[in-house]
DNA sequence: CTATTTTACTACCATAATAATAGTATTATT
DNA sequence: AATAATACTATTATTATGGTAGTAAAATAG
C-alpha cells in the first residue's frame, strides 16, 4: 500500500507551484531544485497533470509551469488518481470484470471500503491547506 | 497504492480457514485450489503469518494449516500489517528520520492521515465478517 | 530574424520488487 | 518404515520504478 514517488513528487511539485499562484511561471528546473527533485523525471511527473488541466505550461524565457485552477480548488484526490492511474487498492475495485472470481471473492467488498474512505480522506484536504496559503 | 498480492492472497488463505475454526487443519494444497493461488507461493505468504500467532501449523498426515485465535479476534489491519511489514503509504510516516526533508515537508501530514484512516477502515473489519461466519 | 530559454516528446536503461518455482529437510502420523 | 505434510533455502522470470539522455518545438528577448 505503498504511495509511487510519482504521487509524493507531484504532490510536492503542486504545493511549490500554489505558493506562486498567480505569481507567474515557475521554471520546472526551479521546482525540482528546491524539492531536491530529478528535474528530467518532474518533467514525466507533472505531463499527465498538464494533460488533465491540473497544471499549465509556457515555453520560452521567462516560461514554466503555473497552476492551471486554484489551490483551493484542487484536492490530492485528483493530483493522486492522475499520476497513479487510480486510487483502488486492488484492480477489481475499479473493473470487476479484471477478475474471474469478483463474484464469489469475499475480500473485494473491504477493498472497495478501502478505495472509498482513502479517497474521502484525499478530497478533504486542498492544495491550499498543504501550502498553508 | 496498490496492496500486494501477498497482502490479497493471505486475507483469501485466513478468510479460508476461518470457515475451518476449530474443525482441524486445512492442507495448504487444498486452500491454494480453491482459492487459486499457487499453493508453494502461499506458503511463503503465511509463514510470517505463523510466526505471529496468526496461523498455526500441524506437520505430517492429517496436518496443515489452521488459525492461532478466533476469527472474531483478528482484523484485517493486523493481516496487511505482518505480511506487508508496514500500512503507511510512505516510508516517512513510520519513521521521520527516513527522509532529511521531515521536518519542512509539507505534505507528510496527510500522509500520516491517510495511514490513521486506512489503518481505521481495517481494524474495523474482523476475519468472521468477512468470512460471514 | 536569430539566439536563447524553456517545455514537449521519444527512447532507453539500471535497479529493485514482485510473484513464482524448485528442491531438499524436517516433523508427525499411521 | 512409509507417507504426508510443513519448513527452509535458493533461484528465476517478469514487471514496475525511478531515472537519464537527446532531439524537437515553441516562445521570448534582443
Amino acid at each position: 500500500m505503498k504511495l509511487s514517488t510519482k504521487a509524493r513528487y507531484a504532490t510536492r511539485a503542486l504545493i511549490e507551484l500554489s505558493r506562486h499562484y498567480e505569481k507567474g511561471p515557475v521554471r520546472l528546473k526551479d521546482i525540482a531544485e528546491k524539492q531536491g527533485i530529478s528535474a528530467k523525471y518532474l518533467e514525466q511527473v507533472l505531463f499527465p497533470l498538464n494533460i488533465q488541466g491540473l497544471v499549465r505550461t509556457r515555453k520560452g524565457s521567462g516560461g514554466g509551469h503555473f497552476l492551471g485552477k486554484d489551490p483551493g480548488e484542487i484536492n490530492l484526490a485528483e493530483i493522486v488518481n492522475i499520476v497513479e492511474g487510480s486510487l483502488a487498492p486492488v484492480e477489481c475495485v475499479d473493473d470487476p470484470q479484471r477478475c474471474s472470481r469478483h463474484e464469489t471473492c469475499e475480500a473485494r467488498h473491504i477493498w472497495v471500503r478501502l478505495r472509498d474512505v482513502v479517497v474521502q480522506e484525499l478530497e478533504s484536504i486542498s492544495l491550499k491547506e498543504l501550502a498553508n496559503i
